[in-house]
DNA sequence: CAACGGCTTGGTAGCGCTGTCAATATCAGT
DNA sequence: ACTGATATTGACAGCGCTACCAAGCCGTTG
């Protein structure tokens, strides 16, 4: 016996295409390709839609149609200012389409990473962004069979699974690290947190440039696995100064840690630059305003996060992009606190 | 004629159901509530399940259940470090869970905020976290009549559309004020921008507080609509001396403004606290680690995040929350830079 | 031993939309 | 006028799951 769960008064399809006197599927294709139908039928889907204010049933439209409108992101971590910028950029690129996002939290842990995707591609998503290039080889396998668009962000490396937008991390390290020696510094002590696979290449991108200046020195280096912070930045610069009390300059992974050195700096009333030059990694907002103003690698993660999301689309609307890897770049933005030695 | 669109070879439930030896239905009930099962019968679907590797439709179920697993939530912006660790809390009490978060920005909008809850309600969600109290009259309206666990977040006041979890800004700012004129200062001054409606509120606090100690006084307030950054900071607290240069301390409405107003200061060679106390909002990390350390009034922000989503969830599962509105309070952080006038 | 109630299980249909193909309308070219 | 090509439109079934109701099973009760 049948018992019909037709719910009264709902605003299906099936009205609008009513009330516009068309078949239910040329409503269907007014929502989704209106080009295809004539103006006169346009102009009477359109209105009919808007007198019954009717919103497609996207959990029907997913089953009916095998795939969703959702693109997957993600990050290694929420609280990083990075991210943030990078999350601004995918949010503003997808405002007004008909995409959005579903973002998922790694905690830097490609195993994590690998679970996450797994449940992503369960659900077919539109496309995919993930963050960085190290993940473990059943993602790569994973990722290399789904035939959805998929953007690795935040650096550039050979063999892209899909698309690729970043920069070399190794390279801006090694370009701090050159102004640092340009501007008279010798002894330059390098600060790293996390110490994910992104700080691990600015890292050897220090080393690079420390030992083609044959100035390297292992001394010099101060890591930990913690994850980053102001106050862990001081406590680094702190450990650094007692392994190597010679130094003359600190290059820090990422700005929080340059900030803490600084700080530091000012309890011991070290000069900044006179007595110790300070570079940071990323340019966040604060750095061009502290005293004294702190440089840093200023790297675009706004534009990375709404370049991404613009590749997916264009990919999904059958425009492939120009290039599918993207170097972003970056640029030492040389202030006082690494100000030539007198 | 028929098309059959049947996917070979793709793990439905149906499949799950026919290894396991029973009825489409019977292991459909195995993934929402097991409990129902006889200890055979669900022994058999979980094994059958795991052998074929299936992962429920989403879409399908929702579809079918009208009604999806996904919370909304509604912030106001993405780039603010307080909304990050609200946003970590959240992910961090659904991780594990069935649930998934839809995450949308306001960008301080009421109207923008209107806009995406309607577009968020169409698609039924199980849950709605929004931020603050300050809807418009139409999203009040709207969210009165889903029957949706809501949480209103970051504040706490008067009638709550369903549930609460906040602080009161009003007596925060008011606290941070009383401390110092325990301290001794008297002309303090306020920076603020973005003068959202939390701001506001703060604001509100600052004037009761100086009103009550007879030190009011309008030409120590300087606010801006602009968004909120450490160098705007530095500018506001220039253009605050400039309109009163005999201030003795500063509240500022955010750490970020504090943090501007600290490198003025230094820049200017002012003494803090000796010339100039400042005290901030929210408690940032850094503030505990700067020269001198900053105070602030420490807001518990992932507990709030956390405690919102936890909310949801147990008014799904039936366990309404003890209490529907939750003052999470917060705490003054006395430190270096606001102690006592000597 | 019939009646009852609680627990477990299954059959059927339908959630709202779109893929697939077919049918019709339109139009240019010969 | 006829052919073939192109643009529009429609009929039908099915996407994978769950709501609804019914039925079977068991032990208990008077």
């Amino acid at each position: 016996m049948a018992r019909k769960r037709i719910t009264p008064g709902k605003i299906r399809l099936t009205e609008v295409a009513k009330l516009a006197g068309v078949s239910p599927i040329t409503a269907s294709r007014f929502f989704r390709n209106p080009e295809a139908l004539s103006d006169g039928k346009r102009a009477r889907v359109e209105s009919a839609a808007n007198e019954l204010g009717y919103v497609p049933n996207l959990a029907a439209r997913a089953l009916a149609s095998q795939r969703t409108e959702v693109i997957g992101v993600l990050i290694p971590s929420l609280t990083n200012n990075v991210f943030a910028d990078v999350l601004r950029g995918i949010y503003d690129a997808l405002e007004g389409s008909r995409y959005s996002i579903q973002l998922a939290n790694t905690r830097y842990s490609i195993l994590q990473e690998e679970r996450l995707l797994r449940l992503f591609l369960a659900q077919k998503p539109a496309g995919l962004i993930v963050t960085g290039i190290n993940q473990t080889a059943d993602s790569r396998a994973i990722m290399e069979t789904v035939d959805c668009p998929i953007v690795q962000i935040m650096e550039v490396g050979p063999a892209p699974v899909d698309m690729m937008i970043g920069f070399s991390h190794f390279d801006a390290a090694k370009a701090a690290i050159s102004h640092l020696i340009v501007q008279g510094y010798r002894r330059i002590g390098l600060l790293g947190a996390r110490m994910d696979p992104r700080v691990q290449r600015r890292l050897d991108g220090y080393r690079s440039a420390m030992t083609d200046a044959a100035l390297f020195d292992p001394r010099l280096i101060v890591t930990t696995a913690v994850p980053t912070s102001v106050t862990l930045g001081g406590t680094l610069f702190a450990d650094l100064l007692a392994k190597a009390p010679d130094i003359d300059a600190v290059f820090c992974v990422n700005d929080d840690i340059a900030l803490g050195a600084l700080f530091e700096c000012k309890r011991r009333h070290m000069m900044v630059p006179d007595q110790m030059a300070i570079v940071g990694f990323n340019d966040l907002e604060f750095m061009a305003s502290s005293e004294p103003t702190l440089s840093s690698v200023r790297t675009n993660r706004y534009e990375m996060g709404r370049n991404a999301a613009m590749m997916v689309i264009e990919t999904l609307e059958g425009r492939r992009p120009a290039a599918p890897v993207v170097d972003l770049g970056f640029s030492v933005m040389e202030r006082q606190s690494s100000a030539r030695r007198t």
